[in-house]
DNA sequence: GCAGATGTACGATGATCGTCGTACAATCGA
DNA sequence: TCGATTGTACGACGATCATCGTACATCTGC
């Protein structure tokens, strides 16, 4: 049995994207190996939420459609609905407690080019 | 015109691997995000070389060459012929050089299971 | 030379992936 | 109410992927 009383803002996944302990690691590397994506997270790294539509990306609504879910189900970004907006944010607390020192890395080598 | 003179250790590379800065993010991430490879790089990160028949992996022969010759060719790995057998080593001062920390901070977190 | 060990080459197969177009649902402003 | 905006659902397509079996190449030891 694992005392969750002690894992900070650890609240409860919303329904499609795992919890903090279930993120795995392969999944993640996968939904980061996709260029789209990448630079999907990259935009997001600066911790604000940004709407599907405001990020630039060089294919179609459906298609976009597509790298957010794989992007949710990884467990790297939040989804929440504000008006006809989806608003997304990087989960970098819970990824942070799962894999220290991952997103930042990563980040920080996508900046590299 | 790049001027590779203070690039430490920048050895040419061998056939069929990437030059240290030809090595691309994308193509690494997706190298670890198969739990099988991401086995392998974890049992090379001790600095030793490994022969392809020493590390015990759920598959067979050919998939294990198949998952060899992709972390050659994303640059994780280097490959040497020694007698019949092949030794596999981390590239692990070309990653550091091209991705700080990258591959420490996967290894730390693959060890987390 | 010959048998064993180590690993590759090649082709096949079923699964997954990235992309798209079309249609649809939900919300907001005029 | 009506049109515009935002994003999803679904199905399709071609490409890539992970896996395997069989055959082959190379080296070592007897």
């Amino acid at each position: 049995m694992i005392d969750t009383q002690f894992i900070p803002e650890a609240r409860a996944p919303a329904p499609g994207e795992p919890g903090r302990e279930a993120i795995e690691l392969a999944a993640v590397l996968h939904a980061l190996s996709d260029p789209v994506r990448l630079q999907i997270v990259a935009e997001l790294g600066d911790r604000v939420e940004h709407t599907c539509g405001s990020i630039k990306l060089p294919v179609t609504k459906s298609t976009c459609t597509h790298h957010f879910r794989v992007l949710r189900e990884a467990g790297l970004i939040h989804q929440r609905q504000e008006g006809t907006s989806r608003l997304n944010s990087l989960r970098s607390d819970d990824l942070e407690t799962r894999f220290p020192g991952l997103l930042d890395t990563v980040l920080r080598a996508a900046a590299l080019g």
